[in-house]
RNA sequence: GCCCCCAUCGUCUAGCGGCCUAGGACACCGCCCUUUCAAGGCGGCGGCACGGGUUCGAAUCCCGUUGGGGGCACCA
């Protein structure tokens, strides 16, 4: 073993010891029962959505026990951080309201930010390095993947482990040799673990699980050759969680088969292990199968998906409650989101992200909401992914209002046709003349009716078009019309005798709603007819008869 | 290659030895309502992966097979 001197050298003289550390950070004073989480985000690349919901169950832990939950950006791989991520981050927790306890900026166990607690690990790997629970390793890239091809063609375990460990027992002076050489070197665990012997133990959602031990020396401390002497994942989940005194590790099941090394650092550290709870894995369908959805390939994965769609905070909140806990599903909004979640009512297979099933909770949510509400948010989204529509919203907000409010307000069931902000334009911009764009004979939304048959009806139509009477006379025009145009009186008649009609007065009324809204789908004509007012009416239907625009 | 996790309608799930002829939600289909689009109401379609056990009795417990997911990095 290394000269404590030696040792010490590595590492800077004033450096604290690990019982400094305790002191600094010491046990929390919490209510019984109370649980300490976190959510570690990494920032490299977009925000993931799994994310979002892991932090959802932390926070909803910890708040409803009465304890805390905590923000740590866990930022150890310098290479692969990406400007920005910050933002996403405080954006994505934002929008969901997932405010943490403590984070950078507030709380007493900081900081929060891995990179700024390279004295914490340091001071703990040089505790270990002294103990010989760990030691330098200087085994270079090359030799490493060397290593790994020839335990692939031998068909034994991939690792350094084991004969395989270059430097686990390497003697010490050639140790000093290369210390003196200034070649870089990284602090590897020296594991206690051997191959071949189980151990037990026990996860929140799983119960109590079984698994080879650890026999891997894992790298604790990066390369020396970097100016930031970092953890890796491993050792700074032992140090970190330990330190900031989290009660219950709730993180992606991915990390299940790294349990056994953790509970042999947390040994090796003197620490006691906290509880783990490890979340199924949000999955994506794929032509075979399923698999996690991924950042990379999965464009649904990322958080500004969701963001730029315009999915409603609740909505979501409301789906991915659900996923945790399928008792939440069965439940009104409301309750659900007031109700906490349960680890141990967690599933342990990896449920789909079904975007239909969330578009059909969101447009439900919606369908709660009063216009005003409703326009209040759509604002908000539009000013930061629709500007256009920002604009109109702006210098329109009472036309807005009035078409938010159609079948919306003082009905008994609301209209659903808005799942999420992104609807909107579909769904309304028609009231907005600004963003509609008129609709001439021929166009592929009318059905396939004559072209001659479309255009005598829309002209027909304009020469007689009144807008005084009420609801049913209005539609008496249309309904006249048809019949003028040989159309069938009610959509049986056609179905019994498609060949005498050109349609039913569905089709002729289509003719109206597509000249009108440019959709087939539209609130009740009557009340669109009334918000557009005669001269748009006529304006749009004259388009349709191809009579030019506005000048006859 | 080795290790771990998982397996109920297309999807999310309820079920934790007899309340199961397996319940609900989404999707899909049909009917009703409707002068039009939706919404809504009612109904339908559809599942315990397979094979062995244990038991008077199994979706539920055990073993195996198959299938799916994840891990075996100086990424987290």
């Amino acid at each position: 073993m290394l000269d404590r001197a030696v040792i010490d050298a590595l590492f800077p003289a004033d450096l604290p010891g690990p019982d400094d550390w305790q002191q600094r950070y010491p046990r929390r004073e919490l209510p019984p029962g109370a649980e300490v989480t976190r959510i570690g985000p990494s920032p490299t690349g977009s925000m993931h959505i799994g994310t979002i919901y892991v932090a959802m169950i932390d926070l909803d832990v910890a708040r409803k026990s009465g304890g805390r939950y905590i923000l740590r950006v866990e930022d150890t791989d310098q290479a692969r951080e990406e400007e920005g991520a910050l933002d996403q981050f405080a954006r994505g927790f934002g929008y969901f309201g997932l405010q943490p306890d403590e984070e950078e900026g507030s709380g007493d166990y900081g900081p929060y930010h891995q990179s700024a607690r390279e004295a914490i690990y340091l001071s703990h790997a040089r505790e270990l390095l002294r103990a010989g629970k760990a030691y330098l390793c200087f085994a270079t890239e090359q030799e490493l993947a060397d290593i790994r091809q020839r335990q692939q063609a031998a068909k034994v375990p991939t690792g350094y482990y084991g004969s395989w460990a270059l430097w686990r027992d390497a003697p010490d002076a050639d140790v000093l040799a290369r210390l003196e050489a200034g070649q870089p070197y990284v602090i590897r665990f020296r594991s206690p673990g051997r191959t071949g012997v189980r151990v037990q133990f026990h996860d929140v959602i799983r119960g109590t699980l079984a698994a080879d031990d650890n026999y891997n020396d894992a790298v604790i401390i990066k390369s020396s050759s970097q100016p930031l002497r970092l953890p890796t994942y491993h050792f700074a989940h032992a140090v970190d969680d330990h330190l900031m005194r989290v009660t219950v590790v709730i993180r992606s099941e991915e990390w299940l088969s790294s349990v056994p090394l953790h509970r042999q650092l947390f040994a090796a550290l003197g620490f006691e292990p906290p509880a783990f709870a490890h979340i199924a894995p949000l999955m994506k369908q794929i032509p075979g199968g399923k698999r996690k959805l991924s950042k990379r390939k999965d464009p649904d994965a990322s958080v500004d998906f969701y963001l730029r769609a315009g999915y409603p905070a609740e909505a979501m909140l409301y789906y991915l409650r659900g996923l945790a806990n399928g008792r939440l599903a069965e439940l009104p909004l409301p309750q659900a989101l007031a109700e906490p979640i349960r680890l141990s009512e967690c599933g342990v297979a990896g449920p789909l992200v079904d975007e239909v099933k969330l578009e059909d909770i969101s447009a439900d949510y919606i369908a709660t909401l009063p216009g005003k509400q409703i326009l209040g948010q759509l604002r908000t989204w539009a000013a930061q992914y629709d500007s256009e529509l920002a604009r109109v919203l702006e210098t329109e907000t009472d036309r807005a209002l009035a078409a938010l409010a159609v079948e919306r307000e003082g009905v008994e069931n609301p209209r659903k046709d808005l799942r999420k902000w992104s609807d909107f334009r579909s769904a309304y911009s028609f009231f907005f003349p600004e963003l509609f764009t008129l609709v001439g004979p021929g166009d592929d939304r009318l059905g396939g009716l004559a072209d001659d048959l479309v255009r005598a009806f829309a002209a027909d139509f304009a020469a007689g078009y009144s807008d005084a009477g009420d609801p049913q006379e209005w539609f008496g025009q249309i309904r006249e019309l048809a019949a003028r145009h040989g159309f069938a009186p009610n959509a049986k008649a056609y179905k019994q005798d498609p060949a005498a009609y050109p349609g039913s007065i569905r089709e002729a009324s289509q003719l109206i709603r597509v000249a009108l809204t440019g959709s087939t789908r539209s609130p009740d004509l009557y009340s669109v007819a009334m918000a557009l007012g005669r001269d748009e009416v006529l304006r749009r239907v004259r388009s349709l008869a191809g009579t030019g625009t506005g000048s006859s």
